[in-house]
RNA sequence: GCCGGGGUAGCUCAGCUUGGUUAGAGCGCCUGAUUGUGGAUCAGGAGGCCGGCGGUUCAAUUCCGCCCCUCGGUACCA
């Protein structure tokens, strides 16, 4: 009862929650992620990228087109702004380029450029997914050249490489060789999207979801109902059969597709597996151009990738890359950790003529790529490939006597002078072993250590609490673990910071 | 959107089936043993709108309904 009294009386607290979908980034996590993105960005700039950065509310005809319907805005933070403007908060960053790019006309074209920012979804947060998260991008705006396509996958090699990530694969392909093909066999253009979508899912779902999608429809693991595109059985074993020739991709399926170019059956490697779909292959000669086109790009980027210096198991012609998304036109590619192939595709792109053309009119080419930071250095830190810091504070200096404050700040700036992180206890306590115990918690791997002697004798003691958190493992009794120490070093002054930092470049290549 | 698990202390969870005294445990945290040294140990302590709203009831953390959140699967992903 007076329990109820008390809590009565009490101002109603507000719950520290953050909102749905959206989280904190706590130091560890943050630092690994700087560390990830500053090797991307070195990379990128090391190609001539240079950073863009953009607003992240727009209007919103920039990012959903002027035909925006109601529908269409489920999944976007919009808002009414306060002087009536129809707003959102961007959900990807190729649209505001796209504005960007169209509304500075004076923009000397190909204009490259690199953007790292968060973007929105109003999305149900599922496993690594939230509403708030972090792109990469990179774009190369205003340029036919397929160097430019080969580049931008050069740089997320190259960026890999840097990372010490070895086993990684990027796919690639060109959308006109499946578009050509959807022709040759008939399917109508406006199907066509579709069943790239439903063909994208091929790597996580199988060839028989994918059949099933395709025609009709199937039932998931969970028991959900996922309808089928209802293409008849001919279309589909046509489909099937040519995704199919994966057995080695880059060689019987682009041997197939130059056999179909040349209207050669004989070059074809495998007949049995493809001549049913070969036959079908009479019907379009618009079909059979793009295709033509498309195989010719695929093999001039394969060029350039051996010319960037991409060895060929890191990039490889895989013709059941689509990608799923739409606006896609040319050549598409995704990268895939192949250590980890539950996160899918990791950095991904392809090229999109279209999303300028929006703003002025006049078509516009381009080719980017997009990585989502999160899920990637997730990965990261599963592979061990990078080291989540508690802290980057490399030294506290400690307070052992506060009548001695000016001579630890002298210290503390000459610490930082050197280019060393350092912090001085800043805590109530008066214990030594509570800041002790406060390195320790917070993950400050050396402690400077002033008291009476010290400061008698000019000089100072240097702890390396690493490797004292090592010799705990073995010291049951604790006497004997205080006595046990020789881990840390009382030297003159002026010996501090060569000492210093030789310890903490030890400490860091633990 | 759909299917399923869950929400009780800072964290991980027990209790709920069968409503009823003071809602527990482990870990963590705070204080001290130990004001010049982190771990371990020991002693003491703080910390709960039992997710929210409504219903049933003399009585709800427990039963019922709705909602919210969260986790996993699936769909969507411009």
């Amino acid at each position: 009862m007076s329990k109820n009294k008390d809590k009565s009386k009490k101002p109603k607290k507000i719950r520290p929650e953050v909102l749905k979908g959206f989280r904190d980034y706590p130091p560890s996590d943050e630092i690994a992620r700087q560390k990830m993105v500053a090797v991307f960005r070195s990379v990128f700039e090391s190609f001539g990228f240079s950073p863009l950065q953009t607003p992240s509310l727009e209007k919103i005809e920039t990012l959903k087109g002027a035909d925006y319907g109601a529908d269409n805005l489920a999944t976007i933070f919009s808002f009414v702004g306060p002087e009536k403007v129809d707003m959102a908060l961007r959900f990807e960053l190729t649209a505001s380029l796209a504005r960007y790019v169209a509304g500075n006309g004076e923009l000397t074209l190909p204009f490259r450029r690199y953007q790292i920012g968060p973007v929105w979804r109003v999305d149900k947060p599922g496993p690594g997914r939230f509403r708030e998260f972090t792109q990469f991008d990179i774009d190369s705006v205003g340029t036919e050249s397929m160097l430019a396509d080969a580049e931008i996958m050069a740089a997320i090699s190259k960026s890999f490489d840097k990372l010490g990530i070895e086993n990684y694969k990027i796919k690639y392909s060109n959308r006109k060789i499946l578009n050509g093909l959807a022709k040759m066999i008939g399917i109508p253009d406006d199907k066509a999207p579709d069943v790239f979508r439903v063909i994208d899912k091929l790597d996580k779902q199988g060839i028989e979801a994918v059949k099933l999608e395709l025609g009709p429809g199937r039932t998931d693991k969970s028991g959900d109902k996922i309808p089928g595109l209802g293409l008849d059985e001919n279309h589909i074993t046509h489909i099937v059969n040519f995704l199919s020739l994966e057995v080695d991709p880059e060689k019987n399926a682009l041997q197939f597709i130059s056999s179909v170019v040349a209207r050669k059956m004989s070059d074809d490697p495998d007949r049995s597996a493809s001549f049913e779909l070969f036959s079908a292959l009479n019907s379009s000669e618009d079909g059979r151009e793009e295709l033509k086109s498309g195989y010719d790009e695929l093999i001039e980027i394969n060029n350039y990738l051996k010319n960037l210096g991409v060895p060929d198991e890191k990039a490889q012609i895989d013709l059941t890359i689509v990608r799923g998304l739409g606006y896609y036109t040319g050549p598409v590619f995704e990268t895939i950790l192949t250590d980890l192939p539950d996160y899918g595709s990791v950095f991904a792109g392809g090229r999109y003529d279209g999303l300028v053309e929006r703003f002025t009119g006049k078509k516009i080419p381009a080719v980017g790529a997009s990585a989502g930071v999160d899920r990637l250095l997730a990965a990261l830190i599963k592979m061990g490939k990078i080291k989540a810091d508690p802290t980057v504070s490399q030294v506290l200096v400690t307070v052992m006597d506060k009548e001695q404050t000016s001579e630890y700040i002298s210290i503390l700036n000459e610490i930082r002078d050197a280019g060393i992180k350092a912090e001085i206890f800043l805590g109530q306590t008066k214990s030594f072993t509570k800041q002790m115990k406060y390195a320790d918690r917070v993950g400050i791997p050396v402690a400077v250590i002033l008291g009476s002697d010290e400061i008698e004798n000019k000089t100072v003691t240097i702890k390396n609490l690493i490797a004292g958190g090592e010799q705990a493992k073995d010291v049951a009794d604790r006497e004997e673990w205080l006595k046990a120490e020789n881990i840390q070093v009382t030297i003159s002054r002026s010996e501090m910071i060569t000492n210093l930092k030789t310890l903490l470049s030890k400490i860091e290549n633990l």
